[in-house]
DNA sequence: CAGCATCCGGTTTGATACTG
DNA sequence: CAGTATCAAACCGGATGCTG
């Protein structure tokens, strides 16, 4: 459990109430949430799949950041009754009004990569 | 010192290689870095006004986020030889080239705010 | 004024083993 | 299949004191 009334938290909670973009990024910016949006952007998933497609992720870390993400309400759990068990995630509404964003954020990072130009391969933004 | 070998580092330069997304916000996504941004994102600022205009930041952390967006090469820090002393920021022009990002960021964040509204009193953004 | 250096606790992340 | 539980390591951020 994390402590509502240490410093940093309360520091954090300063920054989201006074900028927007500390809000999105709030929401956007943990380790993996990048990988898990762009990835439910376009299609709904199942939690196997995006296991499978995020190279790296622990499961520990991929269902936190679903849950964040889902109290957050940017996407939904979709659980479907049945042996062997099956969930999907997607989008919800206003997971998709996010997208002009993430797009932005996209394109600027693509284009840093080109001007920077460090590592990364001809690899393709997924 | 950062280690560079941990699976934590190693699993970082793997989404943002991946990831236009995750390489935006690897350089957008520190705590204190959307505040300065904020600030810098109109107005050339000496360090002193930074440090006061933000309110809770330490100086280490302050020092910290300058000098990697400096290293990221999105703001400028220029030093004039006087006595007292006088550096000021400012954002080059690859810094000036992340506002179409930052607007949409921010325009999100304050969408988010007004639909969800949790806190937050009459604020605006910074 | 504009910073460094050091210490240190809290938070985040990852490895691994186990369950309905 | 889709998770949960627990542990340990890595990392972040804050407080404080000092320097050119």
């Amino acid at each position: 459990m994390r402590k509502t009334t240490s410093t940093n938290a309360i520091n954090e909670k300063l920054i989201i109430d006074g900028c927007g973009m500390a809000r999105a990024l709030s929401i956007v910016g943990g380790r993996w949430k990048p990988a898990i949006l762009c990835r439910l952007k376009h299609n709904t998933m199942r939690y196997g799949e995006l296991k499978k497609s995020i190279e790296g992720i622990s499961e520990r870390m991929l269902v936190t950041q679903l849950r964040e993400l889902e109290e957050d309400q940017i996407i939904e759990r979709i659980v479907y009754p049945e042996v062997p068990p099956r969930v999907e995630y997607r989008l919800t509404d206003l997971g998709k009004t996010m997208n002009p964003m993430l797009e932005a954020m996209s394109d600027w990072g693509n284009m840093h990569r080109e001007k920077v130009g460090d590592k990364a391969p001809a690899s393709v933004d997924i």
